[in-house]
DNA sequence: TTAATATATATACATATATTTATATGTTGT
DNA sequence: ACAACATATAAATATATGTATATATATTAA
């Protein structure tokens, strides 16, 4: 009963779901994932970390970058959990827009030839203006 | 993505957890809830109410008495939780047990002939002796 | 029947606890 | 020394729970 709690709680949480929706399709880094949901990044590494702690996910390191992907092997109960997450959330507005929005922001980082956090950090800003100019 | 994560909030407490299992066989009152649960009435009100906001539950009166069961049309979203809900709790010990003492709440209630928070006040004492004398 | 009372349930309110988030700081690798 | 990420701390917010009270129905008395 405990485990299902925590489970539920963890899933309980807008910046949680929205990782994960993101981590479904591809592995990404800690400033890629603040580059296309816009938000700080010790929310998204905390999210992260908690995310792992609950074992939805692995990491792996690549110099000064650390990539998170859903994890091969999840137990039944968090296996049964994505589907259950993937099925309720089809179709979902935000999950969609975060994908065009991860789209656009692998585009400019192919652009930029960068992947740091200046980076992202000016895709954020150049979106933020795209978005309130009408877009 | 609202919908979902007011799912899970609502699917990340103990007492709402037990009360949807122990209804999922059975319609049940609020002062047998009461009695299995053995829990203060406000709590079990309260948590009602916030699983028929959900909508998970639906009420019917009988006289005094107020009968709670799951909704027969329950939302796909909401069915799906429950699917899920059963499927990451079968065999749980916390669900076991409820479901014991139910059968002797019922038996209990048989007895007296009564179904009142008088008669399953003294259940909950009844049983609270017996789990400290060893059982 | 009406009035008064008792009972089951719902809700309001205050308090305790947990969660979220930003800010600051620590750690590790370049 | 700098950059990416992690974590600690504190402030803000949300949630849970007990206590008190309200509401509605039933029961009793007049």
């Amino acid at each position: 009963m405990k485990d299902s709690i925590s489970i539920f709680k963890l899933l309980s949480d807008e910046t949680r779901l929205r990782i994960l929706m993101l981590l479904d399709h591809c592995e990404l880094s800690v400033c890629q994932l603040m580059g296309v949901l816009g938000v700080s990044q010790p929310l998204i590494s905390r999210n992260l970390s908690l995310l792992s702690k609950g074992g939805f996910l692995d990491d792996r390191k690549d110099g000064k970058l650390v990539y998170y992907r859903i994890k091969g092997d999840l137990h039944v109960i968090n296996r049964t959990a994505m589907q259950f997450l993937k099925s309720i959330l089809k179709g979902d507005k935000t999950v969609q827009y975060d994908r065009e929005t991860l789209r656009d922001c692998l585009e400019f980082q192919k652009k930029a030839g960068r992947c740091d956090m200046e980076t992202f950090e000016k895709f954020i800003e150049a979106r933020r203006k795209a978005v309130s100019s009408g877009r």
